[in-house]
DNA sequence: AGGACAAATGTAAGCGCTTTCATTTCGATT
DNA sequence: AATCGAAATGAAAGCGCTTACATTTGTCCT
């Protein structure tokens, strides 16, 4: 391996003035820094860059923990976080929790280790009590994609509530009264503001919610084609659904036809995310999309202000839900 | 910071001590061990992972490169490689080269700097000349999903001749003899292999597979779509359509669904990859599966062979492709 | 010519660890 | 009790950089 020393030696200089040609070229003269890069192209020197994040005492590298990489879900917010670094010629690193409370603590304290200078989190396993304590040992945490009332300012989301009540007013708009709801696990904060703001604006139309129209799945499909059916079941007479993904309202849908319901003629349903299977499954699905990639550069850039201390106040936090109109809503039958 | 040093003090020993019950807790004295372990919980020491790395010359990290982490066709891959470090303790860092061949290598360098013990990448804008110059550089470089013929032993990939075979055969065996295909562009590797494989299976069956019945896109839904609508235009007559990937598989369904014709009924259609997108969209799409998650462990654990110098012989590195039969291929009509 | 000041460079300490080598400690053995 | 070898520990060098501080060089005045 090519050191700063040989590089130093080659060019007659001290490995000061290398480090300087390379960190601070302008505090040196320009006929030694040619000599340097010189020297150092025609050795092939590469900085080590361990050795220089020990000397710095940082890493210009942000770390991101996610559930998994497989999932486009925290995919496309990764890239968010990377568009919004790769310019500053800052690196992200991440890491994956495999969907645990243990997997986030330890994926966060291997990110800390690795001296990153920030670190971004989504976490859903670990509870507000434990995040809270991480977030105030540790300034430079970021919550992606959730809020954790004490440290709003470290906390980029959505506006879940607003996107519970965009799907309730797009459904009463189109004339639905008997209206039910496929809910994720209520563990889930985002689970529990969608409940809160479609329940809020079922009831400003006067339409109540009752447990009875809440059925619980577990973000899957196979959970949103039992869930519908249970809910048929048990209560006839809804006309409308709204699923909190779009993975279990294509399960809804696929579990309506097997009951020989139509969608929308007889059930109009609606999601939540906006993934690419909304788009590409048929009737294609309306549903409640939510700025992933836009979320995660908010996050990248407010990591990256509070790593150098800067000021944060113009990074947008909250981010809206939209209601993407497709094919799957339409006025009841009756 | 709490540095091993004030452990060290704390405890009353010498760094050398500390730093051992770390690494080789078997050379300590039990009594000090548990010194070592009382004064390190008390002040809450994390060793400092940088430090540690260059002091050992190793990172215990495997790094990784991919065109971006928005689509699960990586992130099923990177998956894998993780969960097949995860277990040694190793660590996997992954950074995107935004499709381009000047950041592939960019990339590349960057993993290099900082001292990854072995380097998976995934690599389709860099040319065989160029990566070759990579590879003989640097022996801890393992290429994802692509082959290259001199690297042969540091490289995993998908047989695409036999993918391009079974769906050949796929077709024929269902009764079509007008067959096309809706191909990616020329400078993918595995698109010309799938498209070799393709053609010598319906040779074999004595059917031709004419430069006209080629037709390229970009692996793009809306490529797919343009691509069928061209080849009905010109190719009338064709009953069956094989996409070297499911989204443009997808395209072209609603391509023709859109020209009045039926799927199957009227055109069979098979995809390639097996994502997601396959299983929901409607009818369901019968294509061709890629192990993409094994392939991604098998460069887990070349890479990690790789970095301790051990024995690789034992890892596979060439999967099979495989057909899904799903809803979209039937017989032709006539 | 001499001095003052800025610019350019070098010296060396230090970042927080690991590990070699030397030293001490401790049973076991005679 | 003396001796020996193995086990446990410590001292210190070193990993490849950065940077505070000291030194040298150069420029511009008077």
């Amino acid at each position: 391996m090519v050191t700063i020393l040989d590089v130093s030696r080659k060019a007659g200089v001290s490995t000061a003035t290398v480090s300087r040609v390379l960190n601070h070229p302008d505090m040196v003269d320009e006929k030694t820094r040619d000599l340097v890069h010189v020297a150092s192209e025609q050795l092939g020197y590469r900085p080590n860059r361990i050795a220089r994040d020990l000397a710095r005492r940082s890493s210009q590298t942000i770390g991101v923990v996610v559930n998994n990489f497989a999932s486009p879900y925290y995919g496309v917010m990764l890239d968010g976080v990377d568009e919004a670094l790769v310019a500053s010629g800052w690196n992200v690193i991440a890491e994956t929790s495999r969907e645990t409370a243990a997997g986030e603590f330890r994926a966060i304290q291997s990110l800390m280790d690795r001296q990153c200078d920030a670190i971004v989190v989504h976490a859903n396993s670990l509870d507000d009590a434990a995040l809270a304590e991480l977030f105030r040992k540790n300034p430079k945490l970021v919550l992606m994609n959730r809020l954790l009332e004490p440290f709003q300012s470290r906390c980029v989301y959505l506006d879940n509530e607003l996107g519970g009540r965009l799907a309730a007013r797009h459904l009463i708009a189109s004339g639905h009264v008997d209206i039910a709801t496929i809910a994720g696990p209520e563990t889930f904060h985002e689970v529990r503001s969608r409940l809160k703001g479609f329940a809020g604006a079922l009831g400003e139309a006067g339409l109540a919610l009752p447990d009875s129209r809440i059925v619980r799945a577990d973000f899957s499909l196979a959970g949103g084609r039992r869930a519908l059916a249970d809910l048929i079941e048990r209560q006839s007479g809804v006309t409308a659904v709204f699923a909190h993904n779009d993975e279990m309202a294509v399960g809804a849908i696929e579990a309506a036809y097997q009951m020989g319901l139509s969608v929308p003629d007889d059930l109009s349903v609606i999601g939540f995310d906006d993934m690419t299977i909304a788009s590409l499954s048929r009737p294609a699905l309306t549903t409640i999309g939510q700025p992933l990639r836009a979320i995660g550069t908010a996050c990248g850039r407010l990591a990256h202000a509070l790593s150098r201390e800067a000021d944060t106040s113009e990074i947008r936090r909250v981010f809206d839900a939209e209601l993407i109109e497709r094919e799957t809503v339409s006025e009841p039958r009756h």
